[in-house]
DNA sequence: CGGCCGACTGGGAGCGCTCTCACCGATGCT
DNA sequence: AGCATCGGTGAGAGCGCTCCCAGTCGGCCG
């Protein structure tokens, strides 16, 4: 940066007020144990001079930076496609500040990547990090562990070993949950021939919500699951599918709000009338999409903000060092380590509009 | 952060390569000047001690960190709740971390925030700034003045003077162009009366958009022009307005896709027939909406990405210092200040769908 | 009234890295 | 042969801050 005036130093404050540098910084730091008439001088300098702490100086010694890295992989995906994903880091933001810590904002596309965010990683440049969307067994939670940086998952890991993974501290909202909620609520309306279009199936987010559905339809018909892929032409072309194989079904479970309008949109064209023909659930509640179907959408609400302020807030915690659990926060902790802090998987409910 | 083993350091580096810790030093910064012999021995000392530069002592003598803020204003607001704001996300990432920088993202929601933000600036912390949403005269491009750091604005500034502010510079888009485009498809259509429903009218994206309808329509009835909020609900109740003043109308521009949908919904609910009653154009692009509406939305596209990376782009020629100008980038560069870099204005264009 | 204790304060040693400059041997030139 | 030159290399001085440790100075106890 190019600087006009040389910036004020700790030793210009002192120097001004009177004091040894290791003085005016006492006070520059909360100023404990300082008499109030040298924290009265070293204030004033400070504010003469206009004197900002350089963080570099600081960070050198004190080996923390009050940063910490949200590691997204893959923004091509949905991730960058709904407002998910802002969503989320309004939450995650929301907390930090709170807490004067910094975002840095990372995204992973390509293997090149992943040695870039190591090296970052490892750098310590930051005081931990938030992983996103980790797919197959990733080597972000490794590389972490690797250099000794706490870490928080959002969304349940989904490869073998990663649920007994002891420190793999993670937040996913409660989609099985919210699939019991939808389907319950379809089959509580009388229908008899509830049809789902499932994310893809690679997605643990996927697997939970269809668990869900098998969990109020545990004989139900293999031909009334169909897979989608998150998009709506994905949810069309199931719900095409979905009808060829059962004509008679009556109501479909679509696992996420932009499955659910392409499948409204095929359900129109095949005229069926909905609700009236075929009741039609969807799943995140984005408000672009859910509320402005024909008709609206009943959906069901995961709270994406929280999980965002969550996963910082559990993060946090972890920084602060000590075995602190977390609090019990909204939503069922699982117990995964005894000792260690604990994942959190938040509630979801169902929001009623005129589709089912 | 926990460092079990205490990390490598240059000091250590030079010592197992049998080197001084400058000439290690200068392997590690690209080996210039420096005998193969060595630059090997150097090379293999750091692959073996897992050697990671700390960027905390290299920012302490650069400094600078390769690190560039990204603050985003109200965050409430509409840059959060469409897919607007994580591509241009996604373009400012790509960018800067092909440059090697970092993004670090600041939302500002209240007065407090503009504190914290500032002295986040004034810190050092970061060697640019990408600064979103200013509305009002804001004060963040005078804090960033203030303490020589340089950065470039999102979206054309709005207040008084800022247009004659010669290191303002700003990545727009061509909202003018676009929205002549939009009403003049409309009007090669047959159309013969053609309303707008316009966004909020204290920003310059919404009045720029409703100067390209009155390019087309120097001569329109203002009962055909309607503010809206950008969300659908405002759209429909713009429209519903519209529909009131003006039943004859037979064409709309809505200067978003979020409030062409609530329009849609409207005209559909008064009966009226798209296009064949009301031929419809909406803006943005904006995948989940467009795309789905029924019938799908006509509308301008602007690449939302490419500003990002526009930005971004700017901000890093601006900091490799010299009065390098920006290569005339897709758009046309309207020049401000004669010697410094220059605002870019990227182009948009028309989508046809089947809403006109 | 001397000695101690405790609350403050200052001196100084780094944190790990970059960068200037002096130095060194090997060339190249006159 | 004598001397300026030059690519390479190393020594050392910080960058601005924190924090340990020793020193100072009242006040209070015996």
């Amino acid at each position: 940066m190019p600087e006009q005036t040389p910036r004020p130093t700790l030793e210009s404050v002192a120097e001004r007020a009177g004091v040894s540098r290791a003085t005016a910084s006492r006070v520059v730091n909360g100023g404990e144990g300082v008499r109030e008439a040298l924290r009265e001088k070293v204030r004033r300098a400070v504010e003469e001079l206009g004197y900002v702490p350089n963080p570099a100086a600081r960070t050198l010694v004190t080996r923390h930076n009050r940063a910490i890295a949200v590691v997204v992989a893959e923004p091509g995906s949905r991730l960058f496609s709904d407002p998910f994903f802002a969503q989320q880091l309004r939450g995650i933001g929301r907390e930090l500040s709170a807490a004067d810590h910094q975002m840095v904002l990372m995204m992973v596309e390509d293997q090149h990547d992943y040695e870039r965010v190591g090296r970052y990683l490892a750098g310590g440049h930051v005081d931990g990090a938030l992983l996103f969307s980790l797919h197959q067994p990733d080597p972000l939670p490794d590389m972490a562990r690797k250099v000794g940086l706490p870490f928080v998952v959002g969304g349940r890991p989904g490869w073998a070993g990663a649920e007994s993974d002891r420190d793999l501290v993670y937040v996913d909202s409660d989609n099985r949950g919210g699939a019991r909620l939808a389907v319950g609520h379809l089959r509580a309306l009388g229908r008899t021939a509830i049809a789902t279009v499932t994310g893809p199936l690679d997605q643990t987010s996927s697997l939970d919500r269809l668990d869900g559905y098998r969990d109020v339809l545990p004989d139900g018909d293999p031909a009334l699951i169909a897979e989608g892929d998150f998009t709506p032409d994905g949810g069309g072309r199931a719900m095409a599918e979905l009808l060829a194989r059962r004509p008679d079904l009556d109501a479909v479970f679509a696992a996420s709000d932009a499955m659910a309008s392409g499948a409204l949109r095929v359900l129109r064209e095949a005229g069926r009338r909905i609700p009236e023909d075929v009741a039609v659930v969807g799943f995140d509640d984005v408000e672009s999409i859910a509320a402005w179907t024909e008709p609206p959408l009943t959906t069901v609400r995961q709270d994406i903000e929280e999980m965002g302020r969550l996963m910082a807030g559990l993060l946090l915690r972890r920084l602060a060092g000590a075995g602190a659990r977390p609090a019990a926060a909204a939503g069922a902790p699982r117990g995964l380590a005894p000792g260690g802090p604990t994942s959190v998987i938040t509630p979801t409910r169902l929001i009623l509009r005129a589709s089912a």
